[in-house]
DNA sequence: CCGGTTATGGGAATCATTCTTATCACCGGG
DNA sequence: CCCGGTGATAAGAATGATTCCCATAACCGG
């Protein structure tokens, strides 16, 4: 799969007019392998190569073709995660004391019956191009020890 | 059912050490009357009796007295709607090109799925208090009309 | 190997949000 | 009725994540 990634991306990117260069391959992998969305900090910790500018700029570039994605939060800052395309669609599981985001996948048919509701609501309320995101807030087991 | 509000804020933020402010009360009525989380530039346009400074600062007092919830977009600024105890559980339908959002309900028997079905995966992982967060993404009409 | 185009890194600029501070409004006690 | 204390307001300064700028470096096609 990790093959297939970076040809994948640099197809994508080439597309774009834009390189797939060392820098934008490590910032790849890093999230590849959270399997959870990453936050600017933690990029910026993790790989101490990554001047910080350039981990902004880089972001911009792979969210515009299309191999990553902004996660919104509640927090202060952005976190990032390979787009849906590469990893598949999931959803995720958020402490609400600590920030912490986690990968979950839903049963598919769970998925089924969402989208056919959603579908409906969205055609009445005349939206186009539907999709969903859902998420579970709650509080990650080290915060309810704490609490 | 107005009536009913301000006499609840006004206890809430009493409980907080708080005052139920003419600023306050315009700005809750405010929310009440959109129906869908408004930003803060709509909020400093619409009152232009409001004062920045005093609209932030409001907001989180009101937020903090839990009569007031922050929403994350992907948009460059916050928006605020009232707590979910105020106005029911509820979902948005978001146009992904111009931010606008709306509120929409979804039957009750899809909720019921959707709460079972993510109590038992948040267990699992080990999460507590779980609730759960579903938007709809999508282009309005009107900006699909430009397209 | 050259010329043009894209990427990098460092720091400056931006912009939403938060903080500071000096008044101002309210409310209860005398 | 007035005073004192506490919380609210307003205006601007400060903060901090993100974006922009620019000079230099890396890449690619011819």
């Amino acid at each position: 799969m990790s093959v297939d990634l970076d040809t994948t991306v640099e197809a994508r990117l080439r597309d774009a007019g834009q390189r797939y260069t060392p820098q934008r391959r490590d910032l790849l992998h890093l999230l590849a392998q959270a399997a959870s969305p990453v936050s600017i900090p933690q990029i910026l910790a993790d790989g101490d190569e990554l001047k910080q500018s350039s981990v902004y700029r880089n972001l911009a570039a792979l969210e515009q073709a299309g191999v990553v994605r902004r996660v919104p939060t509640d927090e202060e800052y952005g976190r990032y995660e390979l787009a849906e395309e590469l990893i598949g669609h999931h959803h995720h599981l958020v402490c609400s004391n600590c920030g912490t985001m986690r990968d979950v996948e839903v049963p598919a048919e769970l998925e089924q019956t969402l989208d056919r509701t959603l579908d409906r609501i969205a055609k009445r309320a005349g939206f186009a191009r539907v999709e969903h995101r859902l998420d579970l807030l709650g509080l990650c087991g080290t915060c309810a020890a704490m609490a």
